[in-house]
DNA sequence: TATAATTTTAGAATAGTTCTAATATTCATA
DNA sequence: TATGAATATTAGAACTATTCTAAAATTATA
């Protein structure tokens, strides 16, 4: 797929997700969203679009990621205290965390088994089950 | 249980831990490990200290819940941005997290079971694994 | 094209946590 | 019990990820 059609793409998929396609927005996408399953930080975000020479801000970047989020066109996993990770694998699956690395990692969706949840307090829904795998 | 009692107890406790049972910890280890499940962040204990007129500082309660906690006295949870939580039950167990109050309560132990752990990379071992039911 | 609505951005502000280094406490030894 | 070395406590500074502010730029609509 060329740089155009891959543009078209991610305008596709934006108004697709109700944001609007902006150039910052879709110049985030086009680095995020390439078939990969990626959970990236805000840093590394702002480190791809420097290397891609996609000129942004750090708060632009933020913006982006956090419409993203809300959106549904990502997912936010919090693992540890101080920074959050973006992940680019929408269908339901667990995480390897990789302490010393600071490095998350897909379990592929269906492995993972969480049964014997307890009745929940009346009037609660479960709004998702995380299950985080330290190594 | 009386005061002086509990006291000394304390001071068992954090002995058996190999921590030393200076007063402040033994002071915040009373608040703390009452034989109930708590799930407090530095805030909490900050607040709970204040209302029992035990006297202290922040970094205090950050060095002695970190301390606790690298000791194995006390489990770190961590849930979303921004706030640690210390959870006084060290036994297995996972959690429901109340989004909307920002509360952790404990899954018993047992009721929840996780199973079809893929095979892990050479070398590596489970450090642990966390189930994060969010309500 | 003109206008209104929304987005982008630099830098300030915020908040949880850690660091610094001076003072105080604890503990082993005399 | 007194002495001194090791360790703990503390106020406030520093750090860092994130959010906020508000002015300028872009985008959509008429
Ligand atoms: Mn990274
Ligand atoms: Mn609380
Ligand atoms: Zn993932
Ligand atoms: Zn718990």
């Amino acid at each position: 797929m060329n740089t155009q059609d891959h543009n078209l793409n991610m305008s596709r998929i934006l108004t697709e997700y109700n944001i609007r396609p902006t150039t910052i927005r879709k110049n985030i996408a086009g680095l995020l969203f390439d078939g990969t399953d990626r959970h990236v930080s805000v840093d590394d975000v702002i480190e791809m679009a420097h290397a891609a020479n996609v000129k942004t801000s750090v708060a632009s970047v933020y913006n982006t990621l956090n419409r993203f989020a809300l959106a549904g066109l990502l997912r936010r996993v919090s693992v540890d205290l101080g920074r959050m990770f973006f992940d680019t694998n929408l269908s339901e699956h667990h995480h390897f965390y990789y302490e010393n690395e600071g490095r998350l990692e897909d379990i592929p969706h269906g492995l993972i088994k969480v049964s014997g949840l307890p009745k929940l307090p009346k009037g609660r829904a479960v709004k998702s089950i995380n299950v985080m795998v330290w190594l």
